[in-house]
DNA sequence: CCAGACGTTGTT
DNA sequence: GTCTGG
DNA sequence: CCAGACGTTGTT
DNA sequence: GTCTGG
């Protein structure tokens, strides 16, 4: 699951959306950060951690995808193989267990990105909070020495199962850690603490998704273009089509309903048009989003990209051409990332910026359980929505 | 005792 | 580093 | 996780 | 289908 996801955070922001309400103790190797939306393991990110010594805590960059320190030096450190760590038996394996006491962190994006599979095809929706706030994840860290000697660190981001939600779209799901105290038990909950409790399924139904271009499939393909909302094909007969209607007029209100429309232009130009693989929930609908997207990738630019990232003709490729300078990460680099450390904090608090709600809990009806999933057994997550056979795919072009 | 592994996802 | 298997 | 390759012999 | 590379 979680294999992919959109940071585009400014890096000051990251401690905000990670709900610390004080100013980190100390930077390390933000540097490193290039804000992407298109994110995968062995990609640096910001995560935060509690520093060393002390009650304060770190921003620091590493790179996704775990190396445990017991890996070999010669070895050539594959970020794919631990890039998640099964929450369920996070106090089994060898490899995690041992992080627990004094290696957790958080890492925060704007979303992520989930392939549904249907036969052969697969269709990559982008998951994210209905009114833009960042995504706070349980993670671990480690570091790892290379035979350059050359320090690593990495963390691996707790998954767990499904909300019912998101179970049609896949049967596991990062932990979400949704509020202030969430996050504090993970970050500075005693070793001894039961996780049992935040380790778990994020139910909340401000947890939304929309079907997004196959195209971002390729990690060469960044940019907003990443998280647009696509059409998805729909399949001739059906009979619930009703309902579509039905959202689309809520989805109306909605859009009218939340304030920053002014800067998504995607919202009012794309019309949603999501039928196959939705759940057919009775009451709520799952809203319009993508709300501010492009002013986030606006104002994230600043900290470590160029002044042309501030526009909006911003491409993939001016991202990855800036990416691609630390893309060997030479020891040699990490020296002068370090010093540079302060430099970074300086530029950071010079700009203002907008509040993305961090602290804010979801709007939820106390009671609203959404028993909507009738299926129990994890295997068989089809239902009416998506049995309906695909004429042509999305991309039929061959 | 030493040697060797240490992981997730998905798919069938 | 720490657990499992032999 | 997804994308993309998936081979040998022999030659310049 | 399955493995490698990112």
């Amino acid at each position: 699951m979680c294999g992919r996801a959109r940071c585009t955070l400014r890096a000051d922001d990251v401690p905000r959306a990670c709900h610390r309400t004080s100013s980190p103790a100390r930077t390390l190797n933000m540097d490193r950060y290039r804000p992407s939306y298109n994110v995968a393991p062995g990609w640096n990110l910001p995560v935060v951690r509690r520093d060393d010594d002390g009650e304060g805590f770190v921003l620091h960059c590493m790179k996704w995808g775990l190396i445990p320190s017991f890996t070999k030096k010669n070895e050539k450190p594959d970020f794919y193989k631990m890039f998640n760590a099964r929450s369920e038996s996070v106090t089994e394996k060898a490899s995690f267990r041992r992080l627990l006491p004094k290696s957790r962190c958080l890492a925060a994006v704007e979303g992520f990105y989930e392939w549904k599979k249907d036969g052969s095809k697969k269709q990559p929706y982008y998951v994210h909070f209905k009114d833009g706030r960042p995504l706070v994840f349980a993670a671990l860290y480690d570091t790892w020495q290379s035979s350059e000697g050359e320090i690593l660190y990495t963390f691996t981001i707790l998954t767990t199962s499904s909300s019912a939600a998101l179970q049609w779209l896949h049967d596991r799901m990062p932990v979400i850690l949704g509020d202030k105290e969430s996050s504090d038990a993970w970050l500075n909950g005693s070793s001894s603490s039961k996780y049992d409790t935040i380790l778990k399924p994020y139910e909340e139904s401000d947890l939304v998704w929309y079907p997004v271009t196959p195209a971002m499939g390729k990690l060469s393909f960044d940019g907003p273009e990443c998280i647009k909302e696509i059409p998805l094909k729909t399949e001739g007969k059906n009979p619930i089509s009703n309902f579509f209607l039905k959202k689309e007029i809520k989805k109306e209100q909605e859009s009218k309903m939340e304030e920053k429309s002014s800067f998504d232009e995607s919202v009012k130009t794309n019309l949603p048009k999501r039928m196959k693989g939705e759940p057919i929930k009775e009451i709520k609908e799952e809203p319009v989003s993508g709300l501010e997207e492009k002013y986030s990738f606006d104002t994230t630019a600043q900290t470590n990209l160029p002044k042309s990232m501030k526009d909006e003709s911003v491409t993939a490729d001016d991202i990855r051409t800036q990416s691609s300078v630390e893309k060997g990460d030479p020891d040699t680099k990490s020296i002068a990332s370090v010093l540079s450390d302060e430099d970074t904090k300086k530029r950071l608090q010079k700009r203002d910026y907008k509040e993305f709600l961090a602290d804010s809990k979801p709007v939820t009806d106390g009671n609203n359980k959404l028993e909507t999933s009738p299926l129990k057994r994890k295997g068989n997550v089809k239902d009416a929505g998506e049995k309906q056979p695909t004429l042509f795919s999305y991309f039929s072009k061959k």
